[in-house]
RNA sequence: GGCGGUGUAGCUUAGUUGGCUAGAGCGUCCGGUUCAUACCCGGAAGGUCGGUGGUUCGACUCCACUCGCCGCUACCA
């Protein structure tokens, strides 16, 4: 037996802040389907997924809930092995970085690093989002605020290791350059940007919060989050202590991952591997964020409003876990963005599923058992229309492996449905119920069904790694084998040899959509509640020394050298200062003039793109956007 | 502001290196069929391929400018 090639293909590990939704669904959904089609082409596939369990925000969450961290990521932890199953992910492996073999792991691997001179101590200052456990430069910030979320940063300062990750700049920049590393290609030209803007040492330990996985060398700092998360792609294979599978399956074929994480997977990680002089991953994929009609991108941190349903589990229940994973492949093209919305789903779910590949099993069967007895007649004759059915159905698999192997799941679905409305197309060609009333006519008729029955064999085999189970109800009415799916089979005709077929339920029933519109709309309801989080308790001494005061919006106009920044004149009492804000998106400049609105009047002033802002204005967060925090009262009037 | 991407029928989109009468699905209209989950099949209408100018025998495809979206990045006391 000659040993088969490896396929080694890993999704991003999830942080368990709470219930996964259908945009963490899709990246597994599509990493699954591929595991699934390269087992069946005849790889040695290791499917990784797992869970990225450290970190202050699971620390916060869990007091606020009045459990250990460990508890609390134990039970969302539970819940996501739950999920993968109901959704028959055939994942190798799930790494948890909680998990003792990826503990030590991590930390053989800093002192690795150590030990080779590129991790040093120093001090780290800067402003922490606690709920997207992100630190972030002051220049990084949106209004003060965490621009990812919105939310209000800590200033935090901290001894900290840092790894010298500049030292391998000029690696980097070559191995971006090639064609291969990182797709899509518009994301290579802005991670060649970025770093060409030059790289700052990466800070990677934490004294603020233990949650973590400790330094080896210094018990006061846990690792921070790259090198304990990134690092699960070797630690799950063993490395470096017990390397049998690291040796295997390194380096990884592909790292499935969301567009938002490209960078750290294609500067931070190979970084790192370098740093240990391991092979660097064979490619980064990055795929697209699915979109919630006009709300933005489907977010754990963000509050997700509108009709349209995201928790996969509500789907799953109502439409089958093979409809929904159709629908998120055949949706959607890889790497590029696309909208959920329930009304296309449920049309694709219609049209395709229950129309045209469910419609065609059922008339098939239907057709076999009244005209055959059920019995699948041989072929025993030829003519042009069985000749392009065959000739479809035999050639589809070839087509398919082009596609996948450019990640097009839309597409290699697509040539799939070109078989199904071939043999629908098929049907009315041969029209079988005429045939069936002339006995001159049965070789043609036994050779219809015949063919019928092949092409249904053949999709079977080619939806197999997308839809496994609906493959295995097709077989069953068809009264072939389940289990022995055998991929070259799609490419040969007239393997059946008098099966008896047996009708089954209807593989997807057809939806009234009207009706399920406004169930579904029913059931996205609210919000789902997230427990509040603050910031660290302050002295009232503390807060004191912030002087808020009224003041008048007298002129507002557009910073002429940035384009975020917005320069306003205020009023405030008998003075006039200049107070400039970052918040050129939220805003008209002419919409704000007149408004009384509420300042930190003692705020150090500072130069912002050449002009001076004498202090801060105050905004609230109020979803995707901003909204003034205004007030009646008089203009120059302190608030305490 | 810098860098990059993108703009094709009502909607979602395919168009490799310039040769197309610009394809497909959904929607719309017309017709056929009854084996089947009121499904399926056929046909039609619908595009000055964002705009302007240029290169070329020929441009959706190349170049310049321009408008609209999007991403990364700088400015966000």
């Amino acid at each position: 037996m000659t040993e088969k090639k490896k396929y080694y293909i890993s999704t991003p590990i999830y942080y368990p802040s709470a219930n996964l939704h259908v945009g963490h669904t899709y990246c597994t959904v599509m990493a699954d389907a591929m595991a699934r089609y390269k087992r069946a082409t005849g790889y040695d596939v290791m499917f990784l997924t797992g869970a990225d369990e450290h970190g202050q925000k699971i620390q916060t969450l869990a007091e606020a809930k009045g459990v250990t961290p460990q508890e609390y990521v134990d039970e969302v932890v539970e819940g996501i092995k739950d999920l993968w199953k109901t959704m028959e992910i055939s994942y190798d492996d799930f790494i948890r970085t909680t998990e003792p073999r990826h503990v030590k792991r991590v930390q053989q691997i800093f002192m690795k690093m150590y030990e080779k001179g590129d991790i040093y101590k120093g001090e780290y200052e800067g402003l922490y989002c606690t709920p997207c456990e992100s630190f972030w430069t002051e220049s990084q910030l949106v209004d003060g605020c965490c621009p990812d979320c919105g939310r209000p940063v800590q200033k935090a300062k901290e001894e900290a290791y840092f790894f010298k990750i500049s030292k391998y700049q000029d690696r980097l920049i070559e191995l971006l350059s090639g064609d291969e590393f990182l797709q899509p290609a518009s994301r290579r030209n802005e991670m060649l940007g970025f770093i060409n803007q030059g790289l700052d040492d990466l800070c990677i330990s934490r004294t603020s919060f233990d949650w973590g996985i400790p330094v080896p060398i210094d018990d006061k700092h846990v690792i921070y989050v790259w090198l304990d998360a990134l690092t699960n792609y070797i630690t799950a294979l063993g490395y470096p202590d017990e390397p049998e599978k690291y040796e295997k399956y390194w380096p990884v074929n592909v790292h499935l991952v969301g567009k938002e994480i490209v960078r750290f997977h294609s500067i931070i990680w190979p970084a790192i591997l370098m740093s240990i002089d391991e092979p660097l991953p064979q490619k980064v994929l990055g795929h697209g964020w699915l979109l919630m009609g006009d709300s933005g991108k489907i977010s754990k941190s963000k509050a997700n409003k509108g009709v349209d349903v995201i928790d996969p589990v509500v789907l799953i229940d109502r439409y089958g876990v093979d409809a929904l994973k159709y629908f998120l492949l055949r949706e959607y093209t890889f790497g590029q963005d696309g909208h959920f919305n329930n009304e296309v789903m449920l049309k694709r779910l219609n049209f395709d599923l229950a129309n045209d590949l469910g419609n065609l099993v059922s008339r098939t069967v239907s057709m076999i058992e009244k005209y055959n007895d059920g019995i699948i007649p041989d072929a025993k004759i030829e003519d042009e229309f069985d000749k392009d059915l065959k000739k479809i159905a035999i050639g589809a698999a070839d087509k398919v492996d082009a596609q996948m192997d450019k990640f097009a799941f839309n597409m290699a679905l697509e040539e799939i449905w070109v078989v199904i409305r071939r043999a629908n197309k098929y049907i009315d060609e041969k029209m079988p119920w005429v045939l069936a009333k002339d006995e001159a006519q049965k070789d043609n008729l036994d050779t219809c069904l015949h063919n019928l029955a092949e092409a249904l064999r053949i999709v079977s085999i080619l939806i197999n790694p997308f839809m496994h189970t609906t493959a295995g109800k097709i077989r069953k009415q068809l009264g072939i084998a389940l289990y022995d799916i055998v991929w070259e089979d799609a490419s040969e005709f007239n393997m059946l040899c008098q099966e008896k077929v047996k009708k089954g339920d209807a593989i997807f029933p057809r939806l009234d959509i009207e009706k399920e519109l406004e169930e579904l709309a029913e059931l996205a309801g609210g919000p789902k509640e997230e427990p509040m989080v603050y910031k660290d308790d302050i002295e009232f001494d503390d807060f004191d020394k912030v002087d808020l005061r009224v003041a008048k919006v007298l002129e507002c106009e557009k910073h002429p050298n940035a384009d975020k920044l917005l320069v306003f004149q205020l009023q405030v009492g008998t003075e006039r200062r200049q107070i400039i804000s970052g918040v050129a998106k939220d805003f008209k400049p002419e919409e704000l003039i007149g408004k009384n609105v509420i300042i930190v009047a003692n705020l150090k002033p500072r130069k912002l793109r050449g002009l001076e802002s004498q202090g801060m204005i105050l905004y609230a967060e109020n979803g995707e956007h901003l909204a003034l925090v205004s007030t009646e009262a008089e203009n120059g009037n302190s608030v305490n």
